[in-house]
DNA sequence: AACATATTTGCGTATTTATGCAGTATTAAA
DNA sequence: TTTAATACTGCATAAATACGCAAATATGTT
């Protein structure tokens, strides 16, 4: 790879981002950190980027460095970490929105080549910074809350792919009721992602487990795979063993 | 070989591939590494490349590394609030991607309430933004590097709507060739974006007027709008004022 | 065709550039 | 304060480049 494919390459990760760390350049770029630390001294005498300890900033935005409170991230994190080993080489992937499916594609290895489908912006977003893969996006109607398209539409096009896994960020998860949520538009589509996917995997916080909202998404028999923090015998998912086959 | 064929030759790998290595070109047209090199620096000298250690790249390397700094926000700005004026409620409007387009959507009134439709993610996530209003998101697969849907599909979806303004963050414009870009399927889509809108809007930072990229998006007589940060009276604006209507 | 002239090309050599490594210094965070 | 991560310095090496020159090729003129 040449000098200025390197800087380009830096160029957008930092318009997307608004930073980069060096030992994360390194390794999707294949070169030594040092490489990377002339890289960005050179952008940063250009005056395109600010260079840091342990990286560099876009220029603009040199406020948003630490804005980076997701809730529970540590929590998020370790689910993320689970969650991955289930996506392999060539799958068919869905993905919902929410924070802990971004954290989940920041965790997923570079090397991997998945076709992944989404109706969530921020999640196509996250996405299109992974440098292997097809990501695939329904659209419609999007609505602003969830950042993400809902409608009719939605539901019809879900229903002409199948895949193989199904990853849903999950609010509110327990035995009784099975997975909840609350908007009826939400619902509807989370609903056909089900439908069209091989299995499903609900990546929840503890802290929502055995919570309830007014809309069933789906009863707990149709959740293949729950994926918390916690140690799978942990007395908390107990009552979850005897309805879920696989609890990681 | 004639030194004709094999500039041909560079420029077709440099379309293709958007960078060639002089090693590559020095073992594929059987002529030494510094016949190569005179080569690019010729193609260099023309200004059709760009020459580097180890090779060459397409000109839109050196674009991308300079679009999207501090330094045009301010051009950005004052064509966004130009470019808002156009927009009225109940209005269905196209908008592509890139970062004058992002602006134009921050500077929109909290009170306008219009249809906005896209197919660029970032687009997208900005508009999510706006409290009034309803998004619509063309999806399919996404490409990467432009962060938009691209392909047969969203051409087609397109071609079912009637939109009354399409505006265009645009990357070169001129009065030869019209508004030209580089990536085909990038092009696809912004051809389908302009037949399915009643007017056209170009949004254009005046660098990069008179500038031109290798493929053809639409003539300049398919642009019914022309926006710059300058004076309509400018004169670097004159030669356009007989093929646009309007040029504010 | 024959010739003179200009251009193009390849090769050897000296120079420059790019990159990684090792050791040391510095910084940031626990 | 201690410790781990990151940065800097100098150096080694390989790759890429520039330069001069001579051979090969093309071009134009009579």
């Amino acid at each position: 790879m040449l000098k200025k494919e390197r800087h380009a390459y830096i160029m957008r990760e930092i318009d997307i981002h608004n930073k980069v760390l060096s030992s994360d350049l390194s390794i999707q770029l294949t070169v030594s950190e040092d490489t990377i630390r002339r890289d960005l001294q050179e952008l940063d005498d250009n005056g395109i980027l600010t260079k840091v300890h342990g990286g560099a900033l876009s220029k603009s935005f040199h406020f948003t460095l630490q804005n980076n409170t997701v809730y529970s991230q540590p929590e998020k994190k370790i689910i993320a970490q689970k969650a991955r080993e289930l996506i392999k080489d060539g799958m068919l992937v869905l993905l919902s929105g929410g924070t802990t499916i971004i954290e989940l594609i920041k965790s997923l290895p570079h090397e991997l080549n998945a076709t992944f489908i989404t109706v969530s912006i921020p999640t196509a977003l996250e996405l299109l910074d992974h440098p292997n893969g097809e990501v695939i996006f329904i659209g419609n109607k999007l609505l602003k809350s969830a950042q993400m398209s809902v409608g009719a539409e939605v539901v019809q096009r879900l229903s002409e792919i199948k895949c193989d896994l199904c990853f849903l960020g999950t609010n509110s998860i327990d035995v009784e009721n099975g997975i909840t949520d609350l908007d009826l538009e939400v619902i509807e589509v989370k609903r056909a992602m089900i439908r069209s996917a091989k299995k499903t995997v609900s990546l929840s916080i503890s802290k929502k487990l055995n919570t309830v909202q007014r809309m069933v998404v789906c009863k707990i028999g149709e959740v293949d795979v729950l994926i918390t923090e916690l140690d799978p015998g942990d007395a908390l998912l107990a009552p979850y063993h005897s309805k879920i086959s696989t609890i990681i």
